[in-house]
DNA sequence: CGTCGAATTGAAGTAATTCAAACTGTGTGG
DNA sequence: CCACACAGTTTGAATTACTTCAATTCGACG
């Protein structure tokens, strides 16, 4: 929404390689500021990342302005896997974020190994996706938000609670909503003792049953 | 929403090769009745499927019956590829239709043609349904039905017209909404010009501009 | 020609949006 | 340390897009 290139991103080498199961990506680490702008649509898109640490949000938006953030990339995850060499959605970095960048050459044509984790990668991305269409197309919003902080603590969560890195608008530009009606689901879910919300972005979960109940 | 198992699938054999930068598949071809189930959400995912005539749907349900369809196979559509060895999604053939059912092991282990025909099959799936996410995410009812159609158009149309295999219900299911505001943009479409209608299925573009315009 | 499922249309109700105002918390400068 | 500013969030009131429920029409098929 608001895309501010405050800062340079900062260049520096890191070997990067992580445990087993998980894609071995080997190059440059950049920090980006809260708002910058990773990539945008249309870019070519010759390289991919992992989070090391903080977020990103990847999205679209329609001529009129209107902004659909398809997924969050947490720390662990890999995004930016394209079919083509266009970039068909943009990415901006929710805030402090270190990544890992890769090339793309490097691993399309590396071992078999690779491959799977690749194919791993891109199927994962898509059943989050299918998960998320059912979420969009026939959820409303008290259950959108509901799966949201469910699946958001799973990724995330340490014991019963979560921290949000992201902003409302974020949210709601995640579940399809208005900025105010997911701060009025959150108050309301406060209101029947389902959360606890410390700060806004703090949320310790009062009754996880009742939470997932409501996701249907 | 109604599974009937009138007709029992025909099995009979076919090689089924298609032109080149197409997904080749060996396997038995299958006659699916309307509404008859192709496989269902959880069971074993073991084989996959290629369109030859008619169409499917692919789905998912919530506890209480809300239904969401992810995406519509047309002829020539490859379906059925998981990450894992469960079905996530259900799948039923939208009215009679032949496919050609292919063990997943036939392809895996394929050559490295076969593996990048996957791969762009996969990732072509991906890109459908980030689009998708945008659309319920952000599109209102007539935008959400004149990208269907325009869509749907490209895919199957013939000049300036389509003729839309599926039901209301299963467009209402794939687009978020009810079938009464379906059929009502539909309606509101016609009278202004946009299209015609004849029979409820075949919809000529009298405007085809102003269509396109109004997917934002 | 009659029947039945699907589609359309109408009227009323509701969830979510829009517009507007008030509040909160965090960082900054005096 | 306090006061101020500002962005982000919450809350309220009015509006609207879509849904729900109900009745009617359409069209395919025996």
């Amino acid at each position: 929404m608001q895309a501010q290139r405050v800062n340079r991103a900062q260049d520096f080498e890191l070997p990067a390689e992580r445990g087993v199961g998980e894609l071995k990506l080997i190059g440059a680490a950049r920090s980006f500021a809260r708002d910058q702008e990773i990539f945008g649509e249309g870019e070519p898109a010759d390289c991919f990342y992992k989070v090391v640490s903080g977020v990103t949000r990847s999205f679209r938006v329609l001529a009129d302005g209107r902004r659909q953030i398809g997924q969050f990339h947490l720390p662990g995850d890999v995004f930016g896997v394209e079919a083509d060499n266009r970039r068909r959605v943009s990415c901006e970095a929710v805030n402090e974020a270190t990544l890992i960048v890769a090339r793309r050459a490097n691993l399309m044509t590396g071992d078999k190994g690779e491959a799977a984790q690749l194919w791993r990668l891109a199927m994962s991305e898509l059943e989050r996706a299918q998960d998320h269409i059912l979420t969009l197309g026939r959820r409303n919003a008290c259950e959108r938000l509901a799966t949201f902080l469910m699946d958001f603590a799973d990724r995330r969560g340490v014991g019963d609670s979560v921290e949000l890195p992201m902003s409302r608008q974020d949210i709601a530009d995640h579940l399809g909503l208005t900025i105010e009606t997911v701060s009025r689901t959150f108050s309301q879910f406060q209101a029947d003792g389902l959360i606890e919300i410390h700060g806004c972005r703090q949320v310790w979960f009062a009754d996880p049953e009742g939470l997932d109940h409501l996701r249907q």
